[in-house]
DNA sequence: ATATTTTTCGGAACCGGTTCCAATTATATT
DNA sequence: AATATAATTGGAACCGGTTCCGAAAAATAT
């Protein structure tokens, strides 16, 4: 490998005088022309990791992500992205492919290499997570989960769930099934359980069952066609729009029809969501924005201003055909 | 910034010791107490620039990808963690946002950081990225696109598109719109074409006409509609699932159905191709087991193992509704 | 022509680790 | 007890850059 000080001996300065050059310090114009031409010859390139050492670089935020495969994951990376990069950062993925293990991991991994921030897109906060955000020295920022002492922009899971259910509710639906995900999930498994159990509970004829599935849309579909089976809802509340996906496929599976035999909505507004008929009520969330908001935030804590402790970002309740016919029950 | 100095000096010995104790090395276990005392409670974390620069790391490879949100490179870079973990390798992705400034910036900045290899899913090669590709003294492997050259690991867009136009003829279609994108794409622009093209060339009495759009489901949906309107093919073959799924929505939306209007083909089996419906047909391209073997392709590139050019992924073609009823024309 | 300012350049120290080598200490062997 | 061997430790050099400082050279002023 070539480095600055083969540079320097080739070109017959030293390596002071070269490092100038490349930082556009003052050089003389036929020494100019003498680096040029070796650092062309030798395709010289820099080595980041000595740079680094001696000038740190405090523009760069690491993530660390659940998965690669996931719409809001993408999205919300997407946000950061682009607001990092009108501040002249730049953004370090790392995927933890669902391992809790591998997160922590991640997390100190960053914390190795000396990124200014940390925003850390979370699905179960464990022991070992709070272990490292006690012990990092680095500002860390929770999108999707909340927890306590810690930095957090979360989606407004329980309210907006609970406005989901008001919505099935006045639609006149009583027996509502909620298609949910585990509970270790705070975000997506508790907080939007939560809010449609409230919503039910107003409403002293209503109905609401529970059950729970993963994240993937061949398992909803299963378990939905089990439900299916032994019992009949009017209409699903599903914790994500995949999984509403799962439970329309069942449907038609089983030979029903959205929404003429059942309603059903879900949480995201994945792209498919508008596409496919019937059109999917959802509650949006904004992911790119909230990545966005996440990586100005994030700015912020870097730069030592004051921060809230816990965010929400916007949502919205898009609503389509799927829940369109109120029906006589 | 605590250094490994300050633990040194808290602990009263060398920075060597220290260095040892980090690493394993022999360590007297009274000293070692004393070292591993002062490290918790200054929640030291060694930095990684500095490691790095005296014991390299050829253990990290680098990935440039055009887009965070896309079904095709978020499962490939799956394919490639997974593989490269097997390997104890890492893997670094830098987005480039479908700017090729911006991905040519990021083949220089993982040659600065000294990555063992650089995975490249590209989109347009351009006179930069061949000007890099000559400078950058790191294996460079190509996904999904081919340049002379370079190692390229690519989609069987030409054959694949051939074989699924056949298709389409054998059910009958004679009036076949293909509906692709941008010609600067040469795999997906070019490839999936002259593919299609070659196979209606067969059949003399067979009409092929080719449209151009962007990536976007709506982008192609409102193509799609205005195609329709003064044209009407019997049978779609689209560059990719998503411009299949607009086309799908065009049809619906101007009172067609699919398949019984018009058929309607595409590339990529996206997750819900499968879901939907009617089902799409489309070329599935089994996209993380092609990270997989850019990552074991990557390997022996860095090791020094002999490595075919130009490498193929496999493909399949998967049948679903949309295709499903021979009509008479 | 000399004095002064400005520009250009080399030397050395430093960033925070790792590693080699020699010195010291502890343990085993005779 | 003396010696051989092994384990532990500190010092120094090094990785590849940046930066500070002072000397030399060049440009400008007097």
């Amino acid at each position: 490998m070539v480095t600055i000080s083969d540079i320097a001996r080739l070109s017959g300065v030293a390596k002071s005088t070269v490092s100038r050059y490349l930082n556009g310090g003052s050089v003389g114009s036929d020494t100019r022309i003498k680096i040029e031409k070796i650092i062309r010859e030798t395709s010289y390139i820099p080595n980041s990791f000595a740079q680094s050492l001696k000038t740190k670089r405090p523009n760069i935020i690491g993530t660390v992500v659940p998965r690669l495969d996931s719409y809001a994951s993408s999205r919300t990376l997407m946000g950061i992205d682009e607001q990092l990069r009108t501040q002249d950062y730049e953004m370090l993925i790392l995927n933890s492919n669902r391992d809790p293990r591998r997160e922590v991991e991640n997390l100190y991994s960053l914390a190795r290499q000396k990124v200014a921030g940390i925003i850390l897109l979370a699905t179960e906060i464990g022991p070992e997570h709070t272990a490292a955000f006690r012990e990092l020295q680095v500002p860390i920022l929770l999108v999707g989960q909340q927890y306590s002492g810690i930095y957090s922009l979360i989606h407004d899971d329980e309210r907006s769930a609970y406005d989901l259910c008001r919505l099935v509710l006045n639609k006149g639906h009583r027996r509502i099934a909620f298609l949910g995900v585990s509970e270790r999930d705070q975000a997506v498994g508790v907080g939007r359980k939560i809010g449609f159990i409230k919503a039910v509970s107003e409403y002293k004829d209503a109905n609401a069952i529970c059950y729970e599935t993963g994240f993937g849309i061949e398992e909803a579909q299963i378990k939905a066609e089990e439900i299916i089976r032994q019992n009949r809802p009017t209409a699903w509340v599903c914790a994500t729009d995949n999984i509403a996906l799962g439970v329309m496929k069942a449907a038609h599976n089983l030979g029903f029809r959205v929404p003429d035999d059942f309603s059903v909505a879900g949480f995201g507004d994945y792209e498919i969501a508008g596409i496919m008929h019937p059109g999917l009520t959802t509650v949006k969330f904004f992911y790119q924005e909230t990545g966005r908001m996440a990586a100005s935030c994030m700015m912020k804590l870097v730069n030592g201003q004051p921060v809230e402790r816990v965010m929400h970002s916007q949502y919205k309740i898009i609503e389509r055909e799927s829940l369109d016919i109120p029906f006589v029950l």
